[in-house]
DNA sequence: GACCAGGCGTCTT
DNA sequence: AAGACGCATGGT
């Protein structure tokens, strides 16, 4: 991977492939929107854009120098995903996976966001989960110097009441964000204490949050702790696909197949072999 | 209007 | 231990 600072723009040219729309839009975020020319976003705090020119080459926007290293790591640009696609196409399944969406990458996303988020998506679709997100920032994120706010800290919530939440929309969910900002908050639960934690551990430690079940406790170890080793997805998300298509899934069902390629991409990449997984 | 959405807490057996 | 059910809101 290679990348150049210049005149306040980032260029990368990324090993392997990578595709923005599949990787921003594919529900493992949500605080990006398509622009007439690119994308843009609010991620660790920055406001910045995104274009993708036809030689491969990622035009960020908005980033201080200082910045880079993080972003890079933030887009998985730092990781050979052409040398991780090419182990994994000796799956049958997972080559289908790459063939519906071959440009997706997991995103490596604050641990506070991640929580609140998929918090916010049980039960949920990603349009209304999107509009929520957004409103809960526009109330209670700070205000950033490339317009938008930042995702709201912990403290930023930790005293308010479900009453205020109102406004979200978020129904029953409000109560749980609560929780979790006043557990993160209070250091009860956090990002360091977790990664001291074996991994059963840390999982039992999420789901003393309100609101956090063993579905939203794995999605949060493999977005936010880069903990994907016991996050055995790809059962969650055969779960979600025998729903939504009892009749087995469509070859093409973008959604899907690119959600649970990006699971088992973390599956594959720490050597995690299902073994059952949850239930 | 129904039905459902990338669950979870609670109440039953 | 496992199943049923309600939960608030909005998209289809």
């Amino acid at each position: 991977m290679e990348w150049r600072y210049e005149n306040g723009e980032l260029a990368v040219r990324p090993d392997g492939p990578f595709s923005a729309a599949e990787t921003l839009f594919c529900g493992q975020c949500f605080r990006w929107r398509q622009t007439a020319d690119g994308f843009e976003g609010i991620a660790h705090g920055r406001a910045l854009t995104l274009r993708e020119r036809q030689d491969g080459t990622v035009l960020l926007t908005g980033l201080e120098e200082s910045d880079v290293p993080l972003f890079l790591h933030y887009f998985a640009f730092d990781e050979d995903y052409a040398a991780l696609q090419r182990r994994l196409q000796r799956s049958k399944r997972l080559a289908e996976c790459i063939r519906c969406a071959p440009g997706i990458r997991v995103l490596h996303q604050d641990f506070f966001e991640v929580l609140l988020t998929f918090i916010i998506s049980q039960n949920n679709n990603i349009p209304r989960i999107t509009g929520i997100v957004a409103r809960l920032c526009e109330g209670f994120g700070a205000p950033l110097a490339g317009g938008g706010r930042a995702f709201p800290l912990p403290c930023d919530l930790a005293d308010r009441t479900v009453e205020e939440l109102a406004f979200l929309r978020a129904g029953w969910r409000a109560d749980y964000l609560l929780d979790a900002a006043r557990k993160v908050a209070s250091g009860e639960v956090g990002r360091e204490k977790l990664a001291r934690l074996a991994t059963p551990e840390a999982r039992a430690l999420l789901m003393t949050i309100r609101g956090v079940g063993p579905k939203v406790a794995d999605c949060v170890l493999l977005y936010g702790l880069e903990r994907a080793e016991v996050c055995p997805m790809d059962v969650w998300m055969k779960r979600a696909m025998a729903r939504r298509f009892p009749r087995g899934m469509p070859l093409c069902a973008r959604d899907c197949a690119g959600v649970a390629q990006q699971y088992i991409f973390h599956a594959e990449r720490t050597s995690f072999r299902p073994q059952g997984g949850p239930g």
